[in-house]
DNA sequence: TTTTAAATGCGACTAAGTTGCAATTAAGTC
DNA sequence: GACTTAATTGCAACTTAGTCGCATTTAAAA
């Protein structure tokens, strides 16, 4: 696992603040915003957007931004694409995605919008 | 032409302000923010947003977020993918990319995201 | 030309995210 | 276990994209 190389290699402290968020990023099974999880943590905001960012460094996570001006988080572990809902701004994982190929590019993320099963 | 379609039906009035945005929308080769074009505009900032705003309700722009936390406008004429990298936030147009089909869901738009040729 | 609802500019505001700084803490060393 | 120190934290103040209220202006129908 990333998170353990990354503390291995002196990269940060395993502070309980991380401790905490890593746990909540684990459990999560689609990308979570501060908005999100900000009644569930126990550390500041300020706390929170530096670790997620720490951690974006070491790519333990990676983000996006929807819609809805927020920025979403979610562990590096299985790439694969997101769906938005241009209604609700509900965010899924789409796991049955094949990467697509584009010559010249190196694509690495791939985001999808339309109506989501429950809007339309 | 749908601008010229929705001010027969009276949807808004043609306004110098909205004959400015209109010309430089149609203009422009790729997504702008209002960052692009403050500079060019004669408009305030308030006044580009309600009129914008008020494009995308007739359908007559689209827009999007991109990973600098700025909205991205562009007239909705041609429906294509945008690529989005992620090193300079530079935003193409790819016309190339045949739309996804995805059993359930109702695919609008495709956003790809990585590092352009510039940047690798 | 008059009328009037729609549109504009301005300034104040909101909300997500960032930053500076003094106080705290993880983790290596004795 | 106590000591040391650089990394981390909380707090408050700040930044920035975008929104809103309101008094003034304007397009376009009469």
């Amino acid at each position: 696992m990333k998170t353990k190389q990354a503390i291995e290699e002196k990269k940060f402290k395993l502070t309980s603040a991380r401790k905490e968020l890593l746990a909540i990023l684990n459990k999560a099974e689609k990308p979570i915003s501060y908005e999100d999880i900000k009644n569930r943590l126990s550390m500041d905001k300020a706390t929170f957007y530096r670790n997620i960012s720490k951690f974006e460094e070491e790519n333990i996570v990676k983000s996006f931004e929807s819609n809805d001006k927020k920025r979403y988080y979610e562990v590096q572990i299985s790439s694969h694409a997101h769906f938005i809902c241009n209604t609700c701004n509900k965010i899924e994982c789409l796991s049955n995605i094949s990467p697509i190929e584009l010559k010249g590019y190196n694509i690495t993320d791939m985001i999808f919008k339309g109506v989501c099963k429950n809007c339309s």
